[in-house]
DNA sequence: TATATATAACTGTGATCACAGTAAATATAA
DNA sequence: TTATATTTACTGTGATCACAGTTATATATA
């Protein structure tokens, strides 16, 4: 497996890259809301750059459905209907049970501490409060499953999914954060059923936690 | 259903949305062919436009895999290596299974009747060796299949796996256009599963027909 | 002729400007 | 105060230029 932490560095990519990798973090973490509106002169000033790379990267952003963009308006953070919603977290259900079950067979032992330690790291998070630092491990952690299904193609596509709910999930995250937490106890199992190579297990969880966020909305 | 041809009329969009579809079909017939080159200022000058249309098309197409661009040089139609081949004929074969599973519940008499036209064009198409016509129809045929299962998440994402295949499966059906046709009962037999409502049957089927295109270049 | 060097052509990237359509704010009228 | 009209600010889109790195071509050197 790659570099542990290598998500979030953008190193040395041209700006467009750069700007990309930075709004995608954002939508993952929360920062950005559903309905949220941005501007290509505005973040470019707000970057001090030119205009050229925060139009590349919110044109790329939209054309992978993290941002919605009509002609002449402002892009906007899509506040997802319930319907779109099930048809994400659907698809995202999939692919990532897919992931799951092929990670299974093929889980490592230094694999199955890394995800201890998000585990960990996502509880100490939820402990404090901290929605910014949950929202971020815990996409760390359906990334790296995505990532040891070794599917290059299954992985970015996955992540896109998980993207694409994740300013949904923030907001839900975020009325929440103070409820008794029940996403260790599903993460501890998902691990549990990696760690014995259980891949029909492992791929019934991962599915049961990826549709978990949608009941959130659904009180 | 939606209109029957509206893949490939691009009508009042934008000139980058116009190039996008343009080059998009051009990969799915086999007019780009694997190793290709394309620069934005050529194109730009094909198309008789200013290069950034062109270029934003170019990187949007690059954003989903379907070309490859590496800094200062020249985007390319990327040339699949077997262990990437076999990679997105995996996941391609995943989405495909899933959309026909759910097509298969909710068929109605037109979208066979539909699905037969397409299938006997493309009979017609490889009888007269017509490449470019055969590849056109296929496309629409794996397409309204994804868009039968009614969830444009899924959709869109089949289909951008089906244009990453395109090129590679386009080569391969260009050397054996003059040989016996494999596909056309292997697409009948799609469509009487659909016809039936047997999912099980129909998603097994559209999975052997996914991965039929990889085996072209396992002898 | 073969090899190294220098020159030229080509590449994506970023900046900046003009344009037309959209949304908001302000002024005008009832 | 409320409704309507007008102006102002803001939006993505496309064009054009400068820049620096890449690739190919031509030139020189052995």
């Amino acid at each position: 497996m790659a570099a542990e932490n290598t998500q979030f560095t953008s190193s040395t990519l041209n700006l467009s890259s750069k700007v990309y990798a930075d709004l995608r973090l954002k939508l993952i973490i929360g920062d950005l809301k559903p309905g949220q509106t941005l501007s290509i002169r505005t973040l470019a000033e707000a970057y001090d750059h030119g205009s050229m790379p925060v139009r590349e990267a919110l044109r790329q952003l939209s054309s992978e459905g993290a941002l919605v963009g009509e002609a002449k308006k402002a892009y906007r953070v899509p506040d997802l209907s319930a319907n779109e919603a099930t048809k994400l977290f659907y698809v995202r259900a999939a692919l990532e049970g897919a992931s799951a079950e092929i990670a299974a067979k093929t889980v490592r032992p230094k694999d199955i501490n890394y995800l201890r330690q998000l585990s960990s790291k996502m509880d100490q998070a939820w402990n404090v409060i901290n929605a910014e630092k949950f929202l971020k491990n815990n996409f760390l952690f359906h990334s790296y499953i995505y990532a040891m299904a070794k599917n290059s193609v299954l992985e970015k596509m996955a992540e896109n999914l998980y993207i694409r709910t994740g300013p949904w999930l923030a907001k839900g995250i975020q009325d929440n954060l103070s409820k008794p937490n029940a996403w260790e106890a599903s993460h501890d199992g998902i691990i549990d059923a990696l760690a014995l190579g259980d891949s029909a297990e492992a791929r019934r969880l991962i599915e049961a936690d990826s549709g978990w966020g949608k009941q959130l909305y659904e009180d």
